[in-house]
DNA sequence: AGCGTAACGGCACTGCGTGCCACTGTACAA
DNA sequence: TTGTACAGTGGCACGCAGTGCCGTTACGCT
């Protein structure tokens, strides 16, 4: 305990408890089961008291993914930062990617913390929770630039909704893959193709103009489109 | 507990006990709060021992939204009764009509769990949870019925994800306004609007045609759309 | 060297959820 | 009518998550 004691002292010291309890939780989660595996057995595993496990974490669950504020932090400060005349599909989709920057930051981690969720129920709908606080943040955004415009709030959602389950689709795609390195660029477009079925700027008194681009974008996309291979 | 343990004999009395439960539970909740209420409060207010209480629930949660399970298959039932030649928009609209008439059939009891659920987080966090299942039910329907179409996956999981924030959206403002009998139209209809910004089909050889017309419903919904007052 | 501070471990407590069991009212058979 | 199988109930005890409290201990600062 003296050792504990003095590893939590430092901002480093605290950094490594905590990669330690981490690391302990998502092995024990995975060697011998989520509902198997106590408070006590983390703590005890990473050599820290039962008591302290819950200073560095709220609870049992969030010691598997204790990243999630500061992931939706910086995702907030993508909106935050942008430029006010930046288009919004765009934009939307650099706020993704800063999130698969995350989950790409370790690979091994992302992939049995995939695997939990999908298998725990209570984790299960922990992460669903946790998606709805991004798609919540997305919607968020996107209604203050919307304000005004006709279904202004209904486009918000829908964006905001359409663009994160495109992500979680992209993203678990890779993770059931086993997060290959060269398999991340093809998640990352094939989240960017949620942009074409995004619906475009709301129909105002004078741009006639932006329905008649998106047309021709629209041929433009078939033109390229290959046939279907099967 | 005599009467207790006779009213639960016939399935009559096992849906009596239930609802003085769930009656018990949301009047406790609001009056003295969440977190302050416990199983023992719900119990003894319905005149049941604690034990019951968990053979009709199966967690202090579930006793708010007991009915999801249900919902949720008379949702999949809409589904799976569609005829296969029914176009996927008006289908998924359909089925969200039925998760209101679920809501609209007792408005009180829906506002109240409105209401919980937005100022108590752990039952924020369950009701994203929940409102996942509905997304994942469409979400898988469509998969279905997109299946060898280019982006096919991708085109399901935006609709579903769209269709569901819309629906929510809807039911949402109905529900903060007291769920008034004459907004239920409303509603309805902002949810239905849903429908113009979702993707069409996707753009096969021989369906310029399709993209066309598009273009000529967009031409005319900018035509009777009024002016924004601002 | 002395002192304030902050993190620690341990203890006790509340409350959720579950397994177990004895009890009781009901239905059905002898 | 009496006996019996059964299903639902309440109570008890237990494990575990999460929290408040407190004495202890190591570190930084003066």
């Amino acid at each position: 305990m003296t050792v504990a004691a003095r590893r939590g002292r430092s901002p480093e010291g605290r950094a490594e408890v905590r990669r330690d309890l981490v690391a302990a939780a998502v092995e024990l989660f995975r060697v011998r089961g989520y509902e198997d595996t106590t408070v006590d057995d983390i703590a005890a595993a990473a050599g820290v008291g039962r008591r302290t496990f819950f200073r560095y974490f709220r609870s049992k669950e969030d010691a598997i993914s204790p990243d999630h504020e500061t992931a939706l932090a910086r995702v907030a400060e993508v909106f935050e930062t942008a430029h006010p005349t930046e288009p919004s599909a765009p934009l939307v989709l650099r706020a993704g990617e800063t999130v698969f920057d995350i989950y790409a930051d370790d690979p091994r981690l992302s992939v049995d913390r995939y695997r939990l969720t999908h298998e725990v129920p209570a984790l299960r709908d922990r992460e669903s929770a946790s998606v709805d606080h991004y798609r919540r943040l997305f919607t968020r955004y996107l209604r203050r630039r919307f304000a005004g415009d006709p279904d202004g709030d209904l486009r918000a959602a829908v964006i905001g909704a359409a663009v994160v389950a495109a992500h979680n689709l992209a993203l678990r795609a890779w993770l059931a893959a086993g997060a290959p390195a060269d398999g991340m660029e093809a998640c990352r477009e094939r989240f960017r193709r949620v942009a074409e079925m995004l619906p475009g700027e709301p129909a105002g008194d004078d741009d006639l103009h932006a329905v008649t681009q998106r047309l021709e974008q629209a041929v433009v996309r078939l033109e390229r489109t290959t046939p279907p291979e099967h």
